[in-house]
DNA sequence: CCGATAAACCTTTTT
DNA sequence: GGTTTATCGG
């Protein structure tokens, strides 16, 4: 284990520089130093040393930390060092930006609000609200709500793809510091939604410039080859001609980067503020708060009033982990520095966070940040008043952590091309510091493995590991000793390989335990809590089935069950007891008590039910829809589990921050990019330095008078000139390797990715051979996962039959791919959405209960001749009398009294031209067909681009049957 | 070197 | 549906 910053730290004797550090606590410093350095430890004996000054107190002294148990951690070695106990220090400051800011605002918040022109007060009740899904569900409400407010907007909601992504825009402006007042913008809000153009210039002029000598384009001329392709724009748009000159033109010309970042976006912005706004109002008036909110009224308040800020200022501010730190947080910390006692410490390299609005240049670009923002906040008073003049910055350079040959391959990784034809800025090594490493040998393995059974080849190089002195580690006195499983971590980028890997690890009964957030509704409690909901509800099948199948009945019997409704005895009187009770928290102890679902899962379960019932009343059909939301969304909870003694710890990258192993386990690195794809990118979306800008546009130009969606031709060229940099992805990388003390390994499947054959580290082939282990032998932990039963042939299971995210998975999947060997799958029998469906449409008394279903309600009540845009169509059919169901989104769904007409236009004549696409067509056509007995039904595919429009016609009834009977499973 | 086409891919997580 | 890389032909 590490030398320095560990348990026995009383032990350890500061090196010089963390010494300087430590004593030196009068001014700003500024320490940026890579991983293993000791930071965090001269941090707390900084503190301690602090403290211990008479004329100091703990509440004297700020010290941020990333997470609440950085928090407690931090506490806990200052109690070793400080002449204080840990009661003295548990009210003292040492805590996050977030719950600082709560802090703040329960003792002087109440008014907070107003300073933005807002009504509503912060009390102590607010509550905050802690989970995204509990959010998402009051974001929903509210839009829906605004929507019927403000029909001028909708243009707006049209070419939205889902209202959460304005939920996420609000997130990032609130972290950016752009708040929304009663009459405009707080401060400079409006200015940084306008941009910056000449920050954008430089970036323009930087992708402009022609490549080899002038022989070649320039990177942003050849990345606007394809523009307009695959794409409509308004007729205002130029021609690709027009905007990249002719063929032989080397750059495009300036005039084009005023003519791209100048955009009349005044309708967009009086739409994000009134939304913003009016959401800041409803989470007042619901009494509650976001944690991007927090900050917000925090930093609104001690802008405005100056007793608070003398009030709330300190001493000394300390910040860990710098390099995480949002803009608004960097402000905060100005607003809360009473002297130039401040010292910020992090490590650029490890900056891995920008998802969650973190920027790597409050760091990197310390000084600069510093001046311009005090200088923002003085504007107009006096806020930040020290002299920040005098940076002291510290280095430190000894690495107590990793062997030297580990510390030379993480830089490496840094300047790893992440793409085969990447060129990477190789100058950013001049601002690493190389690291001395001070480990007592140097055995160092660093090795890469291929091989397709990547998961097996994971667990098989564990086995080789363990026990072998070739890969001996360090023992706590520093001698070489044969490693343990405890000893190794195996790293992934995502918790769905780590999941696999417990899963096929369990085969073998390996000592192997899972760290981090799971998909706490894709687990057998709550799917058996879904389903005894689902019965009380309605009684419905795809309830009673998953509690039959759980009681141990087979199939057959199963669907005899069903189709006679004669449910077993103790089932039906345990139904009737749920019945009668009136909470929803209540059932799920009931249902879980049933099952002896006793563990980590059902507790975290029951907590997010009673977490939820607290912000608002919770009846039993909202509790069902939103564990169906939770299944859809995939949403995550953090588990706590008790390691174990001796096993493996399987976690994400993300999750490993601030951890140390002597073994590390890189695994995943196959399919493909380990940086992944960039993906769809938000309608609406802030982007430094170019402002607020909209990807899609909605408008009324088409010979028939057909709306259609259109993209904004300046938005494309503009996100060329900010290509995607892979910066993120090799600190990732770094941040994996770092995190070993003495070997590291590579592991990548069938097509590894480049940075797994551009790294220099020796590639070999592996032929995994995974024995079971002994567990009696090894004295293992408690497999913290539940082994996951299969989920069978698709569409058949009781399972697959409740599990939206199974029907979507598989609606997708096997609609678009062959299957290689032949066994084409191309149906999807029985979905909840179609039953819905067909009921509604034959006049039964059904009501809808998720947006699938609101959805179908809303096409089907349609027939007044309302236009429906981008809705998504779930459509059955009838083929040999079994059923198909197909769902999509069609771009336009017209129903008259006497017509029906669905449109749907594609772009990309290449796929969509394919028999795929046709069948989908003919499936909405004749489905409608059937629907609207005695309407005329016309539906159509378009191939779209810049104005043109080619018909692609359906398939005839037979010809859709003969392809359907194809697709099913023999 | 340039443009067109085909094919493969589609995170991470804390407050 | 959208984006990116690989590949091929001129």
């Amino acid at each position: 284990m590490s030398q320095q910053p560990s348990e026995e730290a009383e032990e350890l004797t500061p090196n010089d520089r963390q010494r300087q550090l430590i004593d030196s606590t009068e001014g700003i410093y500024l320490v940026d130093a890579g991983p293993g350095t000791g930071k965090t430890f001269a941090v707390t004996r900084r503190y301690a040393n602090i403290i211990d000054q008479p004329a100091v107190d703990p509440e004297d002294v700020l010290l941020v930390t990333f997470t609440r148990s950085a928090a407690t951690e931090m506490k806990e070695r200052i109690v070793d060092h400080a002449d204080y106990s840990m009661r003295q220090l548990a009210d003292a400051p040492i805590q996050t930006f977030h719950s600082h800011c709560h802090d703040i605002l329960r003792e002087h918040g109440h008014a907070a609000p107003s300073h933005l022109g807002l009504d509503g007060r912060i009390t102590g009740s607010t509550q905050v609200i802690e989970d995204e899904l509990v959010e998402t569900k009051l974001f929903r409400e509210f839009f829906d709500q605004f929507r019927d407010d403000h029909p001028e907007y909708a243009d707006f909601y049209r070419a939205l793809s889902t209202p959460t992504e304005l939920l996420e825009l609000v997130g990032e402006l609130a972290a950016k510091g752009v708040f929304p007042t009663a009459e405009g913008w707080y401060r400079d809000g409006e200015a940084i939604l306008d941009g910056d153009f000449a920050a954008f210039k430089e970036r323009f002029d930087a992708v402009n410039q022609p490549r080899n000598g002038g022989s070649k384009q320039s990177q942003l001329r050849d990345g606007l080859s394809r523009f307009g392709r695959n794409k409509t724009y308004l007729p205002d748009a130029p021609s690709k001609s027009d905007l990249r000159g002719s063929r032989g033109t080397k750059q495009l010309d300036d005039a084009v980067a005023r003519d791209v970042f100048e955009e009349d976006r005044t309708d967009l912005k009086a739409f994000v503020h009134d939304l913003y706004f009016e959401y800041l109002a409803f989470a007042l008036q619901r009494n509650y708060l976001n944690f991007g909110f927090l900050q917000l009224f925090a930093f609104v308040c001690l802008c405005e009033n100056p007793q608070l800020r003398e009030k709330a200022r300190f001493e000394y501010v300390m910040v860990d982990e710098f390099q995480d730190t949002s803009e608004i947080q960097f402000k905060l910390a100005l607003l809360l520095a009473g002297t130039d006692n401040l010292c910020v410490v992090g490590d650029w390299k490890q900056s891995i966070y920008s998802f969650q609005y973190a920027d790597v240049d409050n760091i990197i670009e310390f000084r600069d940040r510093l001046a311009s923002f005090a200088a923002d906040l003085n504007s107009d008073a006096d806020r930040v008043d020290f002299d920040m003049d005098a940076i002291e910055r510290i280095p430190l350079e000894e690495n107590y952590r990793s062997t030297q040959t580990l510390i030379d391959i993480s830089e490496e990784a840094l300047v790893t091309p992440a793409t085969s034809s990447e060129e990477v800025d190789t100058s950013i090594l001049d601002d690493v510091v190389n690291l001395n490493s001070n480990a007592p040998f140097d055995n160092t393995t660093l090795a890469g493995y291929q091989h397709e059974d990547d998961h097996e080849a994971v667990l098989s190089l564990v086995q080789d590991i363990v026990g072998n002195d070739d890969y001996a580690v360090r023992g706590d006195d520093g001698s070489r000793r044969p490693p343990r499983y405890e000893d190794i971590a195996v790293f992934t980028r995502t918790r769905d390989f780590g999941r696999e890997l417990m899963d096929i690890a369990a085969v073998y009964d390996f000592p192997i335990a899972y760290d981090g957030g799971v998909e706490l509704f894709r687990t057998d409690p709550a799917k058996l809590l879904l389903a005894w909901l689902r019965i009380l509800d309605s009684d419905a099948d795809r309830g009673w089935a998953v509690v039959l199948e759980q009681a141990g009945y087979t199939l057959d019997e199963v669907d005899h069950i069903l189709e006679t409704g004669d449910y077993p005895e103790t089932m039906r009187t345990f139904r009737d007891g749920l019945d009668s009770m009136a909470a929803v928290g209540a059932i799920a102890r009931r249902v879980f008590d049933r099952y002896g679902c006793d563990g980590d899962y059902a507790d975290v379960i029951l907590h997010t039910i009673q977490a939820i019932h607290d912000s608002t009343t919770l009846t039993r059909g909202e509790l069902i829809q939103f564990i169906e939301r939770g299944i859809e969304a995939g949403a995550t909870h953090e588990i706590h589990t008790s390691a174990g003694e001796d096993s493996v710890t399987v976690q994400t990258i993300h999750a490993a921050k601030g951890l140390e192993y002597p073994i590390v386990i890189l695994a995943n690195m196959n399919d493909g990019r380990f940086p992944p794809s960039s993906g769809n990118s938000p309608t609406i979306s802030y982007q430094d330095p170019v402002g607020l800008r909209q990807r899609k546009l909605y408008a009324e130009i088409d010979d028939h008078a057909h709306p259609h969606v259109y993209h904004n031709w300046r938005y494309d060229v503009l996100r060329k000139c900010l290509p995607r940099e892979y910066d993120e992805e090799r600190r990732l990388l770094y941040v994996a390797i770092t995190r070993a003390e003495n070997h590291a390994f590579f592991v990548g499947g069938d097509d590894p990715n480049t940075f797994l054959e551009e790294l220099p580290v020796a590639l070999d082939q592996i032929d995994p051979v995974v024995e079971a282990v002994d567990r009696e032998a090894t004295a293992q932990a408690e497999l913290p996962f539940a082994v996951r039963t299969p989920d069978g042939p698709i569409g058949h299971t009781p399972h697959s039959l409740m599990d939206d995210s199974v029907f979507d998975d598989a609606g997708e999947s096997r609609e678009v791919s062959a299957d290689p060997d032949g066994e084409a799958r191309g149906i999807d029998f029985g979905s909840r959405v179609h039953d819905f469906a067909e009921a509604y449409a034959l006049g039964e008394d059904v009501s809808p209960s998720n947006e699938h279903e609101r959805r179908i309600v809303d096409l089907l009540d349609g027939l007044s001749g309302e236009l429906h845009v981008e809705e998504p169509v779930v459509l059955p059919l009838d083929v040999d009398g079994e059923r198909v169901t197909i769902s999509g989104i069609a771009d336009l769904v017209h129903v008259t009294a006497d017509t029906v007409e669905i449109i749907d236009y594609k772009t990309d004549r290449t796929r969509h031209a394919q028999p795929e696409y046709r069948k989908q067509l003919s499936v909405y056509y004749h489905v409608l067909s059937e629907w609207f007995d005695g309407c005329r039904v016309n539906a159509a595919i378009f191939y779209t681009s810049n104005g043109n429009r080619e018909p692609i016609e359906p398939l005839s009834l037979a010809d859709l049957r003969a392809v359907v009977r194809s697709q099913m499973p023999s």
